[in-house]
DNA sequence: TCGATTTGACCATG
DNA sequence: CATGGTCAAATCGA
């Protein structure tokens, strides 16, 4: 039942694949000559720049894979089709705003769809993007409230991008952070990762992120940890990604990245893609990321 | 004075 | 009707 509509793509697939394994073996290279791989040290800025490219290419490599596992027949990289997302929002809102309010408060749609993204960190990390909140909520059977958030830029520049910071636990302070949609707005710069090692002395964490721009310092409540991790993702799909953390130092594995793992059952079965990546190595310490992509 | 935050009200959805 | 997402007036702070 499974790998037949894969034909087309897989060749795709697999050239992919051997691609970004390729590149984790450089990357892995790198950050051994470095020798940064220790707790003992710290990464310093020579090598990070480089692994920081090695490791995008790695992500993208991965994406594009999933990406062709779940449309074998198209050619192209992922890249739009967002139309119909869009259009269903825009009725919606438009929908909504033409018709009767203006005065009228809360009128708004559920979001069901919308692409989102899942992070939980334990402190609260700039992720490059302006937001304003705009509500806070007591949530149901949560200790703590909800806050709402939008990106700064809605009205001027008619970004969509939001983003809720639900705190979860007090000790050991821990916060899950959902994105909402993309960020249309300009403030970004490259495209870029970054590997960031958020308490360089216990535990760091690590979050990706694809479209980031360098952090702006506001005195907002809760500009917490995000992976703005969003490329052009289809919204169609749901991605995951979990990286658990780092085998303990003993257990010194050469191919941490190689050996990515694809669930491709789940994958056909949810219309979630997950991808586990066993054992990545980075820097001193261990990281947790997990991305939530939902495309639709 | 202006932009950000707080907070209660409003409304859609299940 | 309960819940959650958003709006916007009031408030705060630089």
């Amino acid at each position: 039942m499974e790998n037949e509509n894969l034909g087309h793509g897989r060749g795709k697939i697999i050239e992919e694949l051997l691609r970004g394994r390729d590149l984790a073996n450089q990357l892995r290279q790198v950050m051994n000559e470095g020798g940064d791989i220790d707790n003992n040290n710290n990464n310093n800025g020579s090598t990070t720049p480089f692994a920081e490219h090695l490791l995008m290419e790695v992500l993208m490599t991965f994406t594009n894979s999933l990406l062709f596992l779940k449309n074998p027949s198209t050619s192209e990289s992922f890249d739009v089709s967002d139309l119909q997302l869009t259009k269903s929002e825009d009725s919606l809102e438009s929908n909504c705003k033409s018709s009767i309010l203006k005065e009228r408060r809360g009128c708004y749609k559920r979001r069901k769809i919308l692409q989102t993204w899942e992070k939980e960190s334990e402190f609260p990390v700039e992720d490059g993007h302006q937001w304003r909140k705009y509500g806070q909520k007591k949530i149901l059977h949560n200790d703590f409230p909800r806050n709402y958030f939008r990106c700064t830029h809605k009205h001027d520049q008619g970004c969509k991008a939001t983003k809720q910071v639900q705190k979860i636990r007090e000790e050991p302070p821990l916060h899950k952070t959902t994105y909402y949609g993309h960020h249309t707005c300009k403030v970004l710069l490259n495209p870029e990762i970054i590997v960031d090692s958020l308490s360089p002395s216990d535990h760091s964490s690590m979050f990706l992120s694809f479209d980031n721009s360098f952090p702006t310092p506001t005195k907002q409540d809760c500009p917490f940890l995000s992976s703005s991790g969003k490329r052009e993702c289809k919204k169609e799909d749901n991605i995951l990604v979990n990286i658990p953390p780092p085998p303990p130092p003993s257990s010194s594995n050469n191919d941490y990245l190689s050996e990515l793992t694809f669930d491709e059952s789940s994958t056909l079965d949810s219309d979630h893609l997950v991808v586990d990546i066993p054992h990545i190595l980075y820097g001193s310490s261990g990281f947790d990321e997990v991305l939530n992509w939902t495309l639709s």
